[in-house]
DNA sequence: TATAAAATATACCGATCGGTATATAATTAG
DNA sequence: CTAATTATATACCGATCGGTATATTTTATA
């Protein structure tokens, strides 16, 4: 990896919590700055203006998340224990999710819908790779005989999405998990009694 | 109403559509200006400062809210049909929530969590009353024999609004209602299934 | 090790932000 | 109708924003 590529590299992971936690506007340069050691010059060197840094940030917050949900995932072997891994990923790490700014995809959708429309297709992008995954594990169940193979894939994923959302945006604001646990129970008991055979 | 109450109030319904769309920290002054025709003189001459008039307008938001629920509700006859017309709004009124920038309490939630911190008492007092309506409502229904007893009526209360708002979130980042009509079915089934006697 | 090239730092730019002091206009009271 | 008061407009302020041109330093190459 060039320098070039490892000051990139570098101020992406110096630059993303901070985005995540303080917003994505609100997170000026001087921040940057401040959280990297590094200059103006570094930083416009290596992105072509904020935006594509925001971009580049983005993303990367929501491969840590993935990266962290998939090792969650590897360590179960049926497809109830992997949707229950993925579904309860942020009740289970709340503390580190929140001291982290909560989920990154609500907190970019937001800023995507109100003004920084230039990261909408990211957004979008990330939240269908993410129900796209609670679809797969859905799937999975169904061909393997765990889950019923009449429910919906697609829309049951969508479902348990939201739910998870919600919950989160609550937990949030309010500084409370006992949401998150609201909603982890809720999806354990939909698993149980509407996928499972 | 004096002059000046009337003025406070001109600026309060021309602001609030605008911080709901843009975000309340993307709203400045100038595009308040605008949209009311008055000078800083006048906007600084009936509130203290900025932040002043972004909570009168999220406040202002959310009893707009709360007035079309509570007209939805007074059409209903029993406690079932009132919980449905409450958690049904958005689904029912989407174009027009869409239109003016989603649910208020979200979008000022994730504000107040980044940076607007002196909203953050606001939002949750919002959310609290919301919630409280919804549980009224599910208590209405176990006194008059409507709905089950042994259901916590807080608690379920919560569960619905975090997936009523996790759709809003997916509903209005995606552009497509066909989330909100999933969280209305969902909804539903719980009430037929898990509320109704 | 000298030199070309790449990477980073520095100093600056115009635009916009929220906010304020003061001048002007509109309203109200005598 | 006039004077006092209230309400609004105007002109300005310092701070900060994202961004850029250029100088300097670091790195890689010969």
């Amino acid at each position: 990896m060039s320098k070039a590529a490892q000051t990139r590299q570098f101020i992406i992971e110096k630059a993303s919590p901070l985005f995540n936690i303080k917003g994505y506007d609100n997170t000026s340069l001087s921040d940057i700055q401040e959280a990297t050691g590094l200059t103006k010059g570094a930083i416009y060197g290596n992105f072509a203006d904020k935006n594509e840094l925001v971009i580049a940030a983005f993303e990367y917050n929501c491969s840590l998340l993935r990266l962290t949900i998939d090792e969650a995932i590897a360590s179960t072997s049926t497809a109830k224990e992997a949707l229950l891994a993925c579904t309860g990923f942020y009740a289970k790490n709340w503390p580190t999710v929140f001291k982290k700014g909560g989920c990154p995809m609500m907190n970019a959708a937001v800023e995507a819908d109100d003004h920084l429309h230039f990261m909408r297709d990211a957004v979008r992008s990330s939240m269908k790779r993410f129900m796209k995954k609670i679809q797969q594990l859905i799937e999975k169940g169904q061909a393997n005989g765990e889950f019923k193979k009449n429910v919906h894939s697609a829309e049951y994923a969508a479902l348990l999405f939201s739910i998870l959302e919600g919950n989160i945006l609550l937990a949030k604001i309010m500084n409370d998990p006992k949401y998150l646990k609201t909603a982890a129970t809720r999806i354990s008991r939909m698993i149980e009694e509407e996928l499972s055979t």
